[in-house]
DNA sequence: CTGGCGTCTGATGCGCCGTCAGATTCGGCG
DNA sequence: CGCCGAATCTGACGGCGCATCAGACGCCAG
C-alpha cells in the first residue's frame, strides 16, 4: 500500500504512490498530516521507555492532547504505527550500502568494514527500539514488516554476497559456502553487535573495541584475507 | 531477586532451587504442579501460534479447562510464564557448550563446528517462540530474561572466546580483536541462522547449505584458519 | 458572514484484567 | 468409613482500555 512518506511535499503529481490516507483511505491534508506525525513521535518516544505490548492507544492519545479516537482514524492499531516509523527508519540504508562497493581488498578494505559496522551502530541508536520491534515482527512472520526489513537489510547482504563470490574466485574462501548463507551470517554480526554494543560496553568491551573486532570479523568473513 | 519476600515468609532456608512455589510462596504439592504445568504447555502451544502481545490469560485458562483465577495462582501475567518455559529450555544448552572443548584446528575442528551449529539449530527449531520471546526481552533490558539467556549463552561464548585467544597466540588472528566481542559475533552467527534457517531455505538455501556455511564462517572466524 | 468540507471528539458497549472470598477436592486420621 | 483441615480451584466483580460511531468543531473560500 501506500508508503507513508511523511511531511513530504508530494502534492499533486503521483498522488497514489507518495500520498499518506488516512484509514478510510483519504487523502490527508496538512493539518492532519501534523496530527499523525505528533502520534507517531508519541509512539517512537513511548517505544523507548517500555515495551510495544505496554503501550496503550490511550497512552498515546494523551500524549499529544488528542481523543484516542483520533488515532484510530490514522492507524489500525499501535503496531501499525511502528510499521510507519519503521519504513521511515528504513529509508536512511541505502546511503549505507554504499559503503560495500569496490574492492575490500587489504587495508582500504578493512577501513570500509569499520565504517559499515559505524553507520549501521549509529543507525540503531538512532532508531534502537522501532528496529528492535520490526525485527521482532518479522521474525514472527509478518509480511509487512519483513518487507520493510528486507528493503532495508537487502542491499547490504547483496552486496557482502558479492564480496564473497569475488574471495571465491579468487581462491580465498571455499566453494563450499553459499554466498547468500556467508553473507546473512555477516548481517547477523552486524545488526546484533550494533543492538548489543550498549550490553557489550557493560562487560568491559569499548564501543571502539568492538567496532575494531566487528569489523575485522567481518572482513575476514567476507574476504577471506587474514592478517595484514 | 524478590522470590520469598512477597509476603516476609521465608521457609527457614534456601528453597529456591529445588521447590516450586506459587504466586504467595507455597511451595507446590503434586496437583498443582500437574496444573502449572498443564498451563505452561498451554502457554507454549498458544505461543508458537500467535505473538505474546496477542496472547490473553483468559485464553490459557480456558485451554486447560480452568479459571483465569487459576493462571494467576502461578505466575504474575504471562510474561512470567513464558520465563518459565525459558528457563526450562536454557537446561538444555549446557550439553552443547561441550561441543566446544579441545582443539578447533583442521578438519575435526570444522566438523565440531558443523554439530555446534546443528545443535544451535535443533535446540531452536524446538523452542523456536519462546527462545525469541527471551531474546526480546533481554534486549528490552529485563534481568529476568537476560540472565536466563546469558546462562545458556555464556559457556558458548566463552569457549569461543577462548578458542580465539588460542588462534591468536598461533598468530592466525590479529590482536587487534578483542576475544570477547569477536565471540559475541560469533554467537550472532549461531543464533541469527538458528532462528532464521526457515527463511533462507524459501530463499533457495537448504538447510544442509546453510549448516554448512555458517559452520565454516563460524570456523573460519574462531580460528583464522583458510581453506583447506 | 456563512456554507461546507476537513478534522476531531464524547459517549458507549464490549471484553479482558487481576483479585477477592468462598466453594470444592483430596489425603489421612480417628 | 466418614469426617476434617489443608490444598487447590473458581465465580463474580470493579476497573480499564479497545474501537466505533454520530455529531461537534473550526477553518477557509466565496
Amino acid at each position: 500500500m501506500a508508503r507513508s512518506d511523511v511531511a513530504g511535499r508530494d502534492w499533486g503529481v503521483d498522488v497514489e504512490i507518495a500520498a499518506v490516507a488516512d484509514q478510510s483511505g483519504r487523502i490527508l491534508g496538512p493539518r492532519a498530516l501534523g496530527t499523525r506525525q505528533k502520534l507517531l513521535d508519541a509512539t517512537k518516544r513511548l517505544l523507548d521507555a517500555k515495551a510495544l505490548r505496554e503501550i496503550r492507544v490511550i497512552e498515546i492519545a494523551r500524549d499529544v492532547g488528542a481523543s484516542p479516537a483520533t488515532f484510530y482514524q490514522y492507524f489500525k492499531d499501535v503496531e501499525e504505527a511502528v510499521l510507519a516509523l519503521a519504513e521511515h527508519a528504513s529509508q536512511e540504508m541505502p546511503a549505507v550500502a554504499q559503503l560495500l562497493t569496490g574492492s575490500w581488498s587489504g587495508e582500504p578494505g578493512l577501513e570500509r568494514a569499520r565504517a559499515l559496522v559505524t553507520a549501521f551502530i549509529d543507525h540503531w541508536d538512532a532508531h534502537h527500539a522501532v528496529l528492535r520491534v520490526r525485527n521482532l515482527a518479522s521474525d514472527e512472520g509478518d509480511a509487512r514488516f519483513r518487507a520493510v526489513r528486507a528493503r532495508s537489510v537487502g542491499p547490504v547482504l547483496q552486496a557482502l554476497s558479492r564480496q564473497i563470490e569475488r574471495a571465491q574466485d579468487a581462491g580465498r574462501i571455499s566453494r563450499a559456502e553459499d554466498p547468500l548463507a556467508a553473507a546473512a551470517a555477516m548481517g547477523a554480526i552486524l545488526e546484533r553487535m550494533a543492538a548489543y554494543h550498549l550490553e557489550l560496553a557493560s562487560g568491559g568491551v569499548s564501543r571502539e573495541q568492538l567496532v575494531e573486532s566487528s569489523a575485522r570479523v567481518l572482513h575476514r568473513g567476507a574476504t577471506g584475507e587474514g592478517l595484514p
